[in-house]
DNA sequence: GCCTTGTAGTCAGGTTACCTTACCAAACTC
DNA sequence: GAGTTTGGTAAGGTAACCTGACTACAAGGC
């Protein structure tokens, strides 16, 4: 369930009329929060129905930027842009769920590699589909064109907001 | 800073293309929760130069369904589909600021109102109005179409998840 | 070869934003 | 007026971050 309530989430009473006047401008912002809760929450619904439990939408940040061959923990937290023991947390959870493994890096006496498991390789793989999958009952609901103008107009005001 | 690093925030390596591939199924979700921090950190910006200090994203709750005579705990925290614990900890803090108050309820004498201060009064109405304006420079340099059929599109993708 | 400086990762401890369980006191029910 | 419901608080826990301090190894200068 989302922690944002939106206006649909309450029953009608007398004081709706005040409420949505109130929330309207709020609204966007839990419209935006709830949309990427929901579908973190159905991806990870579905990638622990398909056999890989225990990963939350936190963990994402672990597969994001993973290399099948292994990466460097500082070189992934800094894509993240997380702290190094942060992102230490996450993959020390994600390796005791059995999606990673660490070993030393044969390159580096300092560093460790962060490898995908086969399970794990499996699981990265299949939230990328399971992803994209989403995104297709989305356009099959409301049109290819209009989940792409979604992802474009975010993207300018994503490029808008950094430009300030 | 928001916390969900994009593509954008990287400066150009041999390993853009990789990355990009890696993050493509992964971007909508990143671009929804940057864009929701964004405009969210932007809004408590200009609300905190403007002479409303201390208030943080988390306090939104306190505002977002508050009346200006008072409202209850239980009533707001209900509304924003949180514990009354939780809720009650952000007006505790909201009140230590001086936003709002907690009176007696005159009506049920196990009640309080939670009642906003002449200058609570004032930051919650230039919140809306920033909120307001934010989406008027989207507007502007988007389209207000654009921005329109962004929230329908959002509020349509709510609902079909609402209905799973 | 040593010594300084930088980098990879961990440890300890703190904060924020939630939660659950347990409780008190006032109010409603009958 | 006893029993149940409701408004709010207290205590304690957890997840997901942070900062500061530390160790182990690496790399460059001399």
């Amino acid at each position: 369930m989302p922690a944002i309530a939106t206006p649909t989430d309450q029953r009608p009473t007398q004081a709706d009329d005040r409420d949505a006047a109130a929330a309207a401008e709020q609204h966007l912002v839990a419209l935006l929060g709830s949309v990427k809760d929901d579908l973190l929450e159905e991806m990870y619904r579905r990638v622990a129905a398909a056999g890989y439990p225990g990963l939350r939408p936190s963990h994402g940040c672990v597969f994001r930027y993973l290399d099948v061959d292994g990466s460097r923990l500082s070189d992934l937290a800094e894509k993240s842009g997380m702290t190094k023991q942060a992102f230490g947390e996450h993959v020390a959870n994600v390796e005791a769920l059995g999606y990673v493994v660490r070993v030393p890096d044969p390159e580096d006496g300092r560093a460790k590699l962060i490898v995908p498991t086969p399970h794990g390789r499996e699981a990265l793989l299949l939230g990328r589909e399971i992803f994209a999958e989403i995104e297709r009952e989305w356009a099959a609901a409301l049109g290819v064109e209009r989940v792409a103008a979604l992802r474009e107009t975010l993207r300018e005001i994503h490029t808008l907001q950094a430009e300030r």
